[in-house]
DNA sequence: AACCAGGAGACAT
DNA sequence: ATGTCTCATGGT
């Protein structure tokens, strides 16, 4: 029924594992859709693959991903992840990671923070991992559930609430996150106050679980 | 016409 | 250790 309220099916529309990197990265502090575009035009130049891209000047990517906004800022960044990828020996040797070790060593990449991070390896590379970002962290906050507060960490202690709750699986994770921003986004934002929107059967049983 | 998005890093206090 | 600024395009 969580689904049944917020529908998740192509929420995270992805082809590989490397373009839901690459995904992570431009869809920061963007929306979707100029993401889309800028995924829509790497994968016309086949620069959807680690190779390839290592190989591309950034200036060019930067061109390439203009759609996504903060082209410089992100060019580099992918040329990062690339580079990255490269030095850890690949996909398939960065995915036999446990998800400690694969969430440090994304980390190190710059440009990957904690939510891009957490992203890669929900998304990604299927592992139930809780993304507690500003969203989740607001609507936990005011519902009572958990208040991280605003320091720093706030993130981190969050996010390892909710996983040492909610022993769930990476699909139920990744639908919850995309619930949790659908329902920031349609009912619950920076101004507005949650009020009737929190009382549904989502929320509901949410809190039944926390 | 301002304001902001499915953030992160640099920088000033 | 905690705020504020910047990146930049595209939609309201």
């Amino acid at each position: 029924m969580l689904l049944a309220r917020y529908p998740t099916d192509n929420w995270w529309p992805s082809r590989s594992r490397f373009e839901v990197m690459v995904g992570a990265v431009l869809v920061q502090n963007t929306r979707w859709v100029n993401v889309h575009r800028a995924i829509a035009a790497l994968r016309a130049r086949r620069l959807l693959q680690p190779e390839a891209l290592a190989a591309t000047p950034v200036d060019h990517v930067g061109e390439v991903i203009r759609p996504a906004g903060c082209q410089s800022v992100k060019a580099a960044r992918l040329a990062h992840l690339a580079a990255g990828v490269a030095q850890a020996g690949g996909l398939r040797r960065l995915a036999r990671h446990s998800t400690h070790d694969l969430r440090a060593l994304l980390r190190s990449w710059h440009g990957v923070g904690e939510e891009t991070a957490d992203a890669i390896l929900l998304y990604g590379f299927g592992r139930p991992v809780f993304i507690a970002d500003k969203y989740a962290r607001r609507w936990l906050a005011r519902m009572g559930l958990f208040d991280a507060g605003s320091g720093a960490g706030a993130y981190a202690r969050c996010r390892r609430h909710v996983e040492t709750n909610l022993p769930w699986s990476p699909g139920e994770f990744q639908a919850l996150h995309a619930a949790i921003v659908l329902h920031g986004q349609q009912h619950c934002g920076p101004q507005a106050r949650c009020q009737d929107c929190c009382v549904g059967d989502f929320c509901s049983f949410i809190n039944n679980s926390l």
